[in-house]
This record gives C-alpha cells, structure tokens and sequence, in this order.
DNA sequence: CTGAAAGCGCTTACAG
DNA sequence: CTGAAAGCGCTTACAG
C-alpha cells in the first residue's frame, strides 16, 4: 500500500543482521539465539515492520489463508456458518477472507475463482447453489468444502450439511402430537435440502396414516385459502422467512396463529424471536457446522480424504405452534 | 493451491516464445501482434493458466483488490452497504474481499490488519465502531474509507453517513403531524449516529413546542410502563431491530400498535415488511452510500483527497405509525 | 548461531 | 514486434 512500507531489508539494515535471519527471528523459527531474536522483533516492531502475506505465501507455497465463499449476506442461516468456520480458523491461527456469492451461480463460480486465483490454502463454499460439476472442477485447483446439501458430492469435495429428513419428521410430528391432522408444506426451492424436506414430509404424513391429500406448494396465498377452506390447521414451512411470511400473511387475513392456524419453521434464524407468536422452529447447529467444514478443510490440507458429515438437527418450540382447533 | 498450475512459463514454453510476451498479451498490453496474442491466449486457456494475483500484485505494485471490513455480518443495513460496495467494484473491474469484525472493536482492528497485510489497494470500513486513531492509523498504511459516523474524522481518512439529524427530524414530525404529542425515543448506543439521532430528537420535541419531559431511555420495559401510564403515545426508534423488539414487547402487554402506540424505526431493512404492523422507518440509501464510499477510495487511490459525504435519509410510512389515540 | 544465493510467479523497463 | 534481465518481499535449503 503505502510505498515506504517496511521490509525485512529494512529491519535486517536497522538490526544489522542478514535478512534471512530476520526472516527465521520473525517466524520464530528454529537457529536464532533468544537475544538476537528479541532485538530484531523490537526493532521490526519500532519500524512499524507487517510481514507480507502474499509474498511470503509465494515463497512458502502456503498462506494460511482460507476463503469462504457465502451464497448469501443477508442470509441469517449463511452468517452463522461463517461465524462458525471464522472461529474455528481463528483458534486454528488460520486468517480468513470472506466472498459474496449474492444469490447467483454466475457470481458464485466467478467469486470462487477468485478467490483461488488469490491462492488461499482452500475454500469453504456455504451455499448450496454451485452446481456438483462447479465444485469439483474448483475442487483441481485447491481443496474445497461445501455447506450446504448437494445432489452427488464429487469425491474430491468435502462436505457438511444437515439431516434435512430428521428436520422434517420433527416438525410434522410435533404438529401431529398438538392433534393437527390436516397439515400442509410450505416448500422451498427445487435445491436438494429443499427436496429432502419436501420428501420427508410425505413421508411423515404417511407414517403418521394422516388423511391424504397432502398439500404442497410453494405460495403463500394457497395456503391462506385453504386454512380458509378448513382444509389446513398447520404448517410446516421449508425455512423462517417463508414462515414469517405465511405469519403476516395470516394476520393480514385475520387468521390468527397459533389459534386457527400452526406454524413451524425451518432454520431457527433470530426471526424467530422477534415475531409475534413467536416462532416454532427446526434449529441446525449452525456453528458447528462451520466447524466442522473447518476440520474437514484441514484435513484435506493434510492430505486427508474429503469426508461428507451429516449432522442432526433438533425442534425448538415456541408460540407459533399450538394445538389443532377443535372444530 | 495445486502444485501443477500452470505458470506463465508453462504457457510461454507451450507457444514458444518468452514469458515476457505471454505477460503482455494476457494483459491485452500494446507490443503484441494480434495473430500472437491470440494464439498465447488460446494456449493459455488450454493449459487452465490463470493469473496468479498476488504474484502479480507483488511485481506491479497495485493488486486491483480492494478490502471490505464490515462490522456485523447479520445486520441488513452492513450488508446492503456491502452489496452497494461491491457493485461499483465490479463495475470499476476492482475484486473485492470480505473481512467480518464480529462487532468488537478489537477483532474489527485485527482484521482491518489482516486485510492491510495482504496488500488490498485499499480498504473500506463499513463500521462506526473503529476509534478514529485507529481509522488514522489504518490510513498511514493506505487509502482508507468509513460508512458510518464517526467523530473528528482525520483527514486521512475518507467518510460516507446519512444525515441523522434530517433523519430523526423526518421521523418525530411525522409522528407529530399525525397528532402525537407524547412522544418517546428509544435510544441506541453511544456511538455518534446514536447520539446525534438523540440530539435531533431533542431539538425536534423542542422546535415543535412538545410538552417536555421528553422521555429518552434504552430499555423496552421502561418505554411499555411509560405507555401504559398514558405518558407516551408514540415511539422513535433508534433502528429497526430495537423497533421490533418494542413492537414485541408492546403486543405481549396487550398493547396495540399503532392504535395505543405509533412506532416508527430507522434503516428500513427487511424486517419492516416482515413484522405485523409494517414497520415505518427511515431510510439510509445504503447501496449508494456504498457506491459513494467506493469512488471515495478511487479517487483517493488517484491521489485525490479524502472526501466526506453526508447523503439525505428519507420517510417510509408504512402501518406502525398511527394517528394518536383519542384519550 | 549466521550469511549468500536461488527462487516463488509475475511485471517492467531496456535492448534489439 | 520480441527477448534477456532485474526485481517485487519473502522463504528455503545450503554453507559456513
């Protein structure tokens, strides 16, 4: 940045030493005596001396730098991954540089590239937009870790997600045991976690002999209508905004929730909290998560194989989920 | 990342001729025969040859990435400037990377080091929470700019905020207007833009002959044992998210909103649409405060000057606010 | 415990 | 239009 920045050649100059071993007495390495250490460190530190870390990246072959590319900024659920990889490299002494997919697998691929023309160690990607072949052609260049569920992980990948049928069955049957009958789904996208959940909801619904049809959609205003039509007691939604939705929605028809109308939904974002009723919601341990991607991300560092861990989610009940009404 | 990836060497061998000239063409650099050129660059497509950034960086002096330090990576409003930052970098052809200062001032100094370290062009703070020596610090190192009001800005450093005292104006004369007479502030920190929203709110109350005392205090209960003693019909929030919390509180005690008690927030953000009543609320144009906080640093790059811009907020009326209860 | 040399992948004058 | 050389700030063997 600033053309006077100072080098090891200045601090090697200033202490009188060769710059090699201002190189090793910086890094702590081994062959520098505790004395002559200590004086270079001062020195460096009176000149205002930060080592580079590109250029010794180029020299080490090694950053100790990792990226993490998130699909989304705005996305509660993403930011607490990353928080979660940020402190499990902070304790690992790794440095982490963040990049913003912005909801779109153009800019996710173009990000992703860029960030490993930056020639960090490897890259965490929390999204679950990259296609299967994206990340295993990024995953030639460096190690890759996905959050997120992906349909056919490449083995080359590694991978963390959670058990989106665990999530589901714990939802449905919680609205099942309040004496809902009639439940429908709120579904997501056509992304595989989205599908996982869609799936298991069928398949609670089955399990639990719960009168068919079983409505699915993926609009607001079709569940409105069919709680209207006394076709619907509860909801599961596919995840907490699309609940919050369906919420106001509700209110705005005068139907009130928990009362006429059980919610749940899915990620038990902050959202949860400052909705009235409060929300009922499917937590996944979303720290652990990024921790997991982390240890994942080093092993492969190491030389370890891409390991793919599925975590289990639990249920957090709040106010939005109530007993069926009696009819 | 791969040991194998391929060089300008590896492309130069490839085409036959010096690495210097595949430098130049792969750089679009006048000095190469179009015929050439475009054989170098099909060669290094080939191969997968891709720049190495930082190796470049190191020998041209200018990395064309710019540092983006941002405080909290759950708030919309960080999160919007970010996505306004991002977009005129693109547009300028400048990468961007993310750093998270997890909202302590400590970390955010860590990382505004970290992200200096990998020699970014420059960097832009999105954050109030940085103390103005260390923004001056930051900027002996390199151009540095701040989204957020901070007090004595050297002038080193440039600056982008929203008017808080227009903003704060907009939202207590609107509440007046609609018949509110006792109206209270919910306060936030003690950061600046806080402070100043406080000042305005005095001013306000004062300049439209409200009766005083003008209840300010930064607890939800006291504002909702206030209300309930009919001594505050209306409420100013410092920001969205404290609104909510307020409109929580207030529909736990059975208070109405806006029927016993008009609420009006500051940001805009997201959640005014999700909550029930709509959140009105202030709004910071906070994609271009970031389009603004780029050409800031461009310019300062250029060797401009350290500008500080102050941009208009403006009302968005939506359902919390309402006329004042007939008592 | 210390120094001189080569090299990481690139760019930039400088010669031709 | 093209090539040989030096150098960006660092690390890593290799000698002493």
């Amino acid at each position: 940045m600033s053309s006077h920045r100072p080098t090891i050649v200045d601090v090697a100059a200033a202490a009188g030493v060769s710059k090699s071993l201002v190189s090793l007495a910086l890094r702590d390495a081994p062959g520098v005596s505790a004395t002559t250490r200590a004086r270079i460190m001062a020195i460096a530190d009176d000149l205002g001396y930060r080592s580079h870390t590109w250029a010794r990246a180029l020299a080490a072959g090694r950053s100790q730098v990792i990226g993490i590319l998130l699909n989304d900024l705005h996305s509660a659920y993403h930011t607490d991954i990353v928080e979660g990889i940020e402190r499990a490299a902070d304790a690992a002494g790794l440095t982490t540089v963040l990049s913003h997919g912005q909801r779109d697998p153009k800019v996710l691929a173009q990000r992703l590239g860029h960030l490993q023309d930056l020639s960090v160690d490897g890259v965490i990607v929390v999204s679950a937009l990259l296609s299967p072949d994206a990340l295993a052609h990024a995953a030639q260049r460096g190690p890759v870790v996905v959050v997120g569920r992906t349909t056919q992980v490449a083995d080359t990948v590694g991978a963390v997600w959670n058990n989106d049928e665990v999530g589901a069955h714990l939802a449905v049957e919680h609205l099942a045991r309040l004496g809902h009958t009639r439940i429908a789904h709120l579904a997501g996208s056509h992304r595989p976690a989205s599908q996982a959940r869609r799936a298991a909801f069928h398949a609670t619904m089955t399990a639990l002999d719960l009168p068919a049809p079983h409505l699915v959609c993926d609009d607001t205003d079709t569940v409105i209508a069919s709680v209207r039509a006394g076709a619907t007691t509860a909801v599961f939604a596919s995840n907490d905004t699309r609940a919050a939705r369906l919420l106001g929605a509700a209110l705005d028809a005068g139907i009130s929730v928990p009362g006429d109308l059980g919610v749940v939904g899915y990620d038990n974002t902050e959202l949860t909290e400052l909705l009235r009723p409060r929300l009922t919601s499917v937590d996944q341990p979303r720290h652990e998560m990024g921790q997991r991607a982390l240890a994942i991300l080093t092993d492969l560092l190491g030389g370890g194989p891409a390991r793919v861990e599925v975590v289990a989610p639990r249920l957090i009940v709040r106010d939005s989920s109530g007993p069926s009404p009696t009819p």
